[in-house]
RNA sequence: GCGCCCAUAGCUCAGUUGGAUCAGAGCGUCCGGCUUCUACCCGGAUGGUCGCAGGUUCGAGUCCUGCUGGGCGCACCA
């Protein structure tokens, strides 16, 4: 049952409502597929199922019954649809007011509600690879989307800071030693090394497993040493992430649930089972059970993701307890939430796993001039190349610190935009030079949207930012109007990409968006007369206020997928 | 072998949860327009038996079954 986010749908959804006898939130408001049948349509399929008449005489009735209110102008039966046409007047002015209030997004629908969203959470002691990529973006737009939703949202880093890969690493480290000062990549080397020698010296193996053995038994020097290269890793995520503008609510790596792990056995002691030396949870439906202690009695993932699970019910009561993780641990989330529910926390029905593809490099160019290793802040620094080319030789006159300031914001958006703009289950080729062009659907086509909304306004020497004085009535024209149906658009896209956790329908409506304004904006380009900066002053005015709010609308669309939105470029 | 996911135009992808031209957009190619309110913009043309075969339904790109082709995952890593 759809809840109508706009004054005009709600309009249509009643009136139909009204003389159907059934509930407006029954009613499904969408637009017609070509213009001319009208602004606004409502299918009469379960209305005349249920009076047992056809879906077309319905229509008929209900459209020949309809009067015309404030918001609604008239009302014709097509088929099976009654098609309803807006007052224009009223419905520019109810969009400008919304969106100059940063109001178009219904900022009500999660009151109330508490979503936890565990994203990136990267494994210290290794770069932020590209592949990272995806899952911190899908997350970061998700709690942007969730948040303008009203949704209180924690967002959570559930850093892979446990485990035997760090028992590993501390071995390698005390076998061979690092020059200082130690960084990340220092760190990465020594793991990659030990990882290389294991295939040869099976001894090693066993090393790793001692290692990781002494830091779960708490032995201080290894705890030591490993809290060393946990902060060092941190520092290093946290510029990566400054870049993309995220910041978590949470950072709790698995290591947090360490002191949990004795009450989780406990818990699930009476459904533990041994296998093969490891402590186990037969699971129905499952092939394999889920492992929760090694045959060394060290804790594994799965046990530490049951207390993390716990842990978030407990703290926050989520509505919704989101992983964006790879497509790749399907198995292991299906796992631990059967396990849960097996457990007897019916709130285990709250945990979602919202999986995201892979990426993959198309495009040689990328992959040649970025070499082997894809570090993100490698891919952000040649995207941001490719823009200073394109902006050196398209607007060789943009100042310099401009430039220096937008550069990166276009780079960085370009990539996360070509990243958000495809469902997110599916894999994904990636290719720079396509990402970063203004040709076609890219991230900068919309940054240049926004951007030439507030030159517009700065030529005007004027930027409207409230609806007072202005004459609606001056709105209205064909191109005009069909801006201001896309922008009518907006709440139910943004809360559909929550209900899915599915941020790519923002990106692709976005990209309509600027289509329709490109072609409103270059309407005036054959006729002076359309243009915004037209003599007549309530013209004038009208259309500014037109186009503060779809900069304001290119802003905030941005915003939720968390790119930049910069005034020029 | 078992499980999950995917398959739409030459390429990259949408398709509002089963509805009216739903067969679309961008890129590419071809033609035309614009040099402006900043550009890489705008319009038109080209292009697909929606992987194949059945089924459910008044109605299927959308749901079900089977098949083909591809991806990923299947115990002490995360």
């Amino acid at each position: 049952m759809p809840t109508h986010h706009t004054p005009v749908h709600l309009a249509a959804a009643q009136a139909v409502a009204a003389s159907a006898g059934v509930a407006a939130e029954d009613l499904k408001v969408e637009a017609p597929p070509r213009p001319e049948l009208g602004d606004l349509a409502v299918g009469c399929f379960t209305i005349a199922k249920a009076a047992k008449k056809s879906p077309a005489q319905v229509a008929t009735e209900i459209a020949a019954a309809f009067q015309p209110t404030e918001l609604l102008a008239s009302a014709t039966a097509a088929g099976p649809f009654v098609n309803f046409r807006l007052d224009r007047t009223q419905t520019f002015k109810w969009l400008i007011d919304s969106a100059l209030r940063g109001q178009l997004v219904p900022g009500a629908v999660g009151t109330g509600k508490t979503i936890c969203i565990d994203y990136s959470s990267p494994n210290i002691s290794k770069h932020l690879a590209y592949h990272h990529i995806r899952g911190t973006t899908i997350g970061h737009a998700l709690v942007q989307i969730f948040r303008a939703l009203g949704y209180k949202v924690v967002g959570i880093n559930f850093l892979g800071d446990w485990g035997t890969t760090h028992g590993m690493l501390l071995a390698a480290y005390n076998i061979w030693g690092a020059e200082e000062p130690l960084d990340i990549t220092k760190l990465n080397h020594l793991y990659v090394k030990f990882r290389d020698g294991m295939k040869t010296n099976p001894d090693l193996e066993q090393q790793g497993r001692l290692y990781f053995k002494k830091l779960e038994d708490g032995d201080p020097e290894v705890r030591a040493l490993w809290q060393r290269f946990r902060d060092i890793s941190w520092a290093e995520f946290e510029e990566v992430y400054k870049l993309l503008g995220i910041e978590f609510d949470e950072v709790r790596g698995e290591s947090a649930y360490e002191p949990d792990m004795p009450g989780v056995f406990k818990e699930l002691e009476h459904l533990i089972t041994e296998s093969e030396g490891a402590r186990v949870v037969e699971l129905e439906g499952e092939k394999n059970p889920i492992l929760l202690k090694t045959k060394d009695g060290t804790t594994l993932y799965a046990t530490r993701d049951v207390a993390a699970a716990k842990y978030r019910w407990n703290t926050f009561h989520p509505t919704r307890s989101l992983y964006v993780v790879d497509r790749g641990q399907a198995l292991h989330f299906r796992q631990l939430f059967k396990l849960l529910l097996k457990a007897g926390h019916s709130w285990a029905s709250v945990c979602e796993h919202v999986p995201y593809g892979l990426i993959r490099l198309g495009g040689k160019k990328t992959a040649t001039r970025l070499g082997g290793v894809m570090l993100m802040r490698d891919v952000f620094k040649v995207a941001e190349a490719e823009v200073r080319e394109v902006i050196a030789r398209v607007n060789p006159t943009l100042a310099p610190e401009i430039v220096d300031q937008v550069a990166p914001q276009i780079g960085i958006g370009a990539v996360v935009f070509a990243n958000l703009a495809t469902q997110r289950e599916k894999d994904i080729d990636f290719d720079l030079e396509k990402a970063v062009s203004l040709d076609g659907d890219s991230g900068p086509y919309i940054q240049y949207s926004h951007a030439r909304c507030a030159s517009i306004a700065r030529k005007a020497g004027e930027k409207v930012t409230s609806i007072e004085g202005i004459d609606f009535t001056k709105l209205g024209h064909d191109a005009e109007w069909e801006l201001a149906k896309k922008l009518l658009e907006l709440p139910e896209i943004v809360v559909r990409a929550a209900d899915n956790s599915e941020p790519h329908g923002v990106a692709h409506y976005l990209l309509q968006l600027a289509g329709e304004f490109s072609r409103w904006y270059t309407a005036g380009n054959g006729d002076p007369t359309l243009r915004v900066l037209v003599d007549d002053v309530p013209t004038r005015r009208a259309r500014l206020a037109l186009v503060a709010a779809v900069q304001a609308t290119f802003a905030t669309g941005l915003g939720l997928l968390g790119i930049a939105a910069p005034d020029q470029m």
